[in-house]
DNA sequence: GTAAGGTATGCAACAAGGTAACACATCGGA
DNA sequence: TCCGATGTGTTACCTTGTTGCATACCTTAC
C-alpha cells in the first residue's frame, strides 16, 4: 500500500530519530507535494490554509530540513532562496527559473557533466547550473 | 600610447553618445581597475576615498552600466550581485566565489559548454555556471 | 508522576540588499 | 536663455534573512 504524504514526511523524519514536529512534517509534506523549488514565501503562503507557522521558525525548519538531507537549498536569481524534498530533487541537474514569474523548476532530463580547471590553491565545493528564460505558463498566446 | 583607465572609462562612455557624469565614469574605472567581480559594497567602499558616490545613485549607475552593455551583472552566493566591467569579463566562462571571504572569481581558463534539453514552450534566454569552495587567500597555511 | 534538561517555537528587534517617490540639480538643444 | 529631459540625493520603504530571549514542549531519570 502507498503512504500519503503526510505519512512519508513524518516517517522520513522518524527515522533520523528526531523529534518529529508539527512544523517539520507540515513543512515537509509541502515539499513532497510540490512539483518544483519552492521559496520561503511561497512554502509560507502554501501553508497558511492549515494554520500559519511562524516565519522565523519556517527559516529553521528549511534550514534544519537542508542540514539534515531531507531537503535541498538553490539559489534564485531574486535573491531568494528556493528549497525542494530530497525525495523529489536528486542533486546533480541543472535548475531553470522564469524570468516573468519567478516559478523555478528543475531540468531533470539531462545529468550535465562539467569541465573546468581551477587556479592554483582553490579547492573545490559545489557547483550549480543555472538558467533563465520564460516558462510555459508565461508564453504569449 | 595608453590610455589611463580614467580615460577608457570616459571614453567607453562617449562612444554610446551618452552622459559622461561622475558618478559613471568613475564607477566604471572602478570596474575596470578591479581583478574581479565586486559588489555593490565592494565598489562603494573603493570610490569612498574621492568622495562617496550615493549609495542609490550607485544602483542607478551599476544597473544603467549593465544596461549599456558596460558591465556585466553575476549573482553571488551572499544573495548580493557583483559587477565586472565587459572588457575585463567576456561573457561565456564561469565563476567561482569563496565561501570564506566571499570573493568571487572569473574562471576563463575554460569557455564551458552546455548540453541541457528544456521542457517544451520553455524559452531559453542565459545560463550561469556558479561554484564554490575556498579561494587562495584562504587556505590554511 | 514529577523534576530537570535539552530542544523547538514565537515574538520582537535588527541587518543588509535593493527599490520607489519625489524634489532638486544639471545638461544640452531650440 | 529658456525648457524639457535626464541624472542625482534624500527619505522612506520593502524583502529576505538573522539574532536574542522568553516561553513551551518533549524526553528521560528518578
Ligand atoms: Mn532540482
Ligand atoms: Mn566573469
Ligand atoms: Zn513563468
Ligand atoms: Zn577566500
Amino acid at each position: 500500500m502507498t503512504l500519503s504524504t503526510r505519512e512519508r514526511a513524518k516517517t522520513a523524519i522518524a527515522e533520523l530519530n528526531e523529534r518529529v514536529t508539527d512544523a517539520r512534517w507540515r513543512t515537509l509534506e509541502a515539499l513532497f507535494v510540490a512539483e518544483r523549488p519552492l521559496s520561503h514565501a511561497e512554502i509560507e503562503a502554501g501553508l497558511a490554509a492549515g494554520g500559519a507557522i511562524d516565519r522565523v521558525t519556517l527559516y529553521r525548519v528549511l534550514d534544519w530540513l537542508v542540514g539534515r538531507g531531507l531537503a535541498h537549498k538553490i539559489e534564485g536569481h531574486d535573491q531568494a532562496w528556493r528549497f525542494s524534498a530530497v525525495g523529489n530533487d536528486t542533486h546533480g541537474h541543472a535548475h531553470f527559473q522564469c524570468t516573468q514569474c519567478n516559478k523555478m523548476y528543475c531540468l531533470t532530463a539531462i545529468q550535465p557533466t562539467l569541465v573546468l580547471a581551477l587556479p592554483p590553491r582553490f579547492h573545490f565545493e559545489e557547483a550549480d547550473i543555472s538558467l533563465r528564460g520564460t516558462c510555459a505558463d508565461c508564453q504569449p498566446r
